[in-house]
DNA sequence: CTGTTAGCGCTTTCAA
DNA sequence: TTGAAAGCGCTAACAG
């Protein structure tokens, strides 16, 4: 590292237009005539500053080719505009939808966003809580509401916004946007046990909110003395080969089955495949519900429902209720709830 | 902001654990009894810190519950360990697996990743480089080498390692991985020549790189003597219904048609329902082509051929390309291009 | 192996 | 409306 910064190199491009690399407020402040500090007041405050002054300013930038360091700069206002967002995995569509979601929202607030991926495995969130921390982010989006405790007490002495999103829970970190896994474990047994099933089978993913919904189906399920015959756990993330293999493993061991709730459309639709290649009717002798409700369903596999849960929405959702914390610095709001709620539709076939 | 910092606040846990807030190097060194750069090499260089020094270092972190800031290490290091990917969208499924495979290789090594999206327009893809390079990252990635003069020009002086993905090019930026989409626009041609195919359409989202591979398709038939009869742009991101549609209006122009080019997976399947409901068989009657090489394919509609291009390796590339530049800080080495090529496979059907 | 010194580039006081 | 002084938290370069 040189001791003493060099002059800024100048370089005059064919067009006769002067620029320069590595321009600091300080370079800009002296081609300007001004002082530095009135030259981060006229780009972050330009109504703090006489327009004339104002167009010394941008000119200089322009000529200087200055580029904000936001390193500097959030290192004393402690004020990054970054906002990290925790998933599992990219692999799930509706992860994809709410990175969509998430992103549009923040870039239109002039923030950005920074990405981190636990792959389903506490213990890689909690490394990866830490590393994102250490950038001192505006605020962190999770998935779930499942930490360690550690994840959770460096979380809450951060004191940085936090949304806990795709679950509900009673005793969140700071936020939480998302639905109940139970209810829809509850809303799919009634849906089935309406049309008729009793012999049931749950095929899913190794996914904790997945158990939820298990979890919720079998308990309703049991209200009404009816059991779950089997359940097949495959691995995450969920594949429509998975999905066949799962299916016929269950098939194979329970022919009689009359319904199948799956984890995720991924795997219904490897179910549906599976189904027809071994001549089995969905829906009249078997019914399939999935998850997530992707829409390729609707047009190339035989009736199935799915729970339509709509990610980009509680990306969006996730990150106003951030934006806004940041808005109200005076007094801490109370932390906030939302439930996006959740909707069995009809999917598939023409 | 106050002017002087005040004592740390000591939060004692339950558990008798001792825990702090915003503990800084200073803290850490005070309560391990060690200087701040002893602690900053403890944390950063293990190796050249006695045992014993490292362990009470250690102690003292855990005591103080401290978290770097890479906020201040950045500014004086210039090393962020932060990583721009920059894409026109997520919807297409094909970038949701760069994603992952780029942000894979980058918390392997230690880094993050931050994210930008473009929406296909080279403005909005100006704003976000300028606004990305205020955080000084230690490297970008870009989708296609088309952008504005001010993007090269500012990217060039950033003096960030760069690299442009998903095509070829000449006069790259910096490094290039991707394939030649002209090329691609070839080898469809002559697959398609090769099997009797005289009738040519094609259907297309508004995707310069898509529109390369037409151009490519276009050259190839022009000089066989055959030309395209009708091309269908659609509006990007490509969905189902839009390739059924844009299918629907082909037909409805040019019944005899015996090629559909599309320029995605998601356009080919929705033009293969199409087909189907429109009792054209497939492939007999009409090859369709799409691009991606989604797996849904495999299953559930008739037979096409796509052009397979592996998202995860070009992010994965792309990810390492960075990170060896980054380790040889001697001296520039020369720009790099890697072709990593593509295939036309057969998918679909059963 | 460890410490001292000197900033990185910016924004927050406070004063003019 | 503008400026001067101070320092955010850390690490590079030397010494010791």
């Amino acid at each position: 590292m040189e001791s003493k910064r060099p002059d800024l190199r100048i370089l005059t491009t064919p067009t006769a237009q002067v620029q320069v690399s590595g321009a600091t407020l300080v370079d800009v402040a002296r081609v300007a005539g001004v002082s530095p500090i009135t030259v981060s007041r006229a780009l972050n405050h330009p109504h703090l500053v006489r327009p004339n002054t104002l167009a010394k300013v941008q000119a200089a930038v322009q000529e200087t080719g200055y580029v904000k360091n936001m390193l500097a700069g959030g290192l004393v206002s402690s004020r990054t505009k970054l906002v990290a967002l925790m998933l599992p995995t990219i692999s799930n569509q509706i992860f994809a939808d709410m990175i969509q979601g998430t992103s549009d929202t923040l870039t239109e607030a002039g923030y950005q966003l920074l990405l981190g991926f636990s792959g389903y495995e506490e213990w890689r969130e909690e490394i990866l809580v830490e590393t994102i921390l250490s950038r001192r982010p505006d605020g962190i989006i999770l998935t779930g509401t499942l930490h360690t405790d550690n994840t959770r007490r460096r979380l809450k002495l951060a004191n940085t916004p936090v949304v806990e999103t795709w679950d509900m829970t009673t005793t969140p970190i700071d936020m939480v946007i998302g639905f109940s896994h139970e209810e829809v474990g509850h809303a799919t047994a009634a849906h089935l046990l309406q049309r008729g099933c009793r012999r049931f089978a749950i095929l899913t993913a190794s996914d904790p909110r997945a158990a939820r919904r298990n979890q919720g189906l079998q308990v309703a399920l049991a209200k009404q003395g009816v059991s779950v015959l089997a359940t097949h756990v495959a691995p995450v993330p969920g594949t429509l080969p998975l999905g066949r293999e799962g299916m016929a493993q269950l098939l194979q061991a329970h022919p009689a089955l009359d319904a199948v709730v799956c984890s995720s459309d991924t795997l219904a639709h490897g179910a549906l495949i599976e189904a027809a290649s071994r001549g089995v009717r969905v829906p009249e002798q078997l019914k399939v519900v999935g998850f997530g409700d992707l829409n390729f369903s609707s047009h190339t596999v035989p009736p199935l429902t799915t729970v339509r849960v709509d990610g980009a929405r509680i990306g969006t959702l996730a990150a106003q209720a951030i934006l806004e914390r940041l808005e109200h610095t005076a007094g801490q709001q109370p932390a906030r709830a939302i439930n996006t709620g959740f909707e069995l539709v009809p999917r598939g076939s023409s």
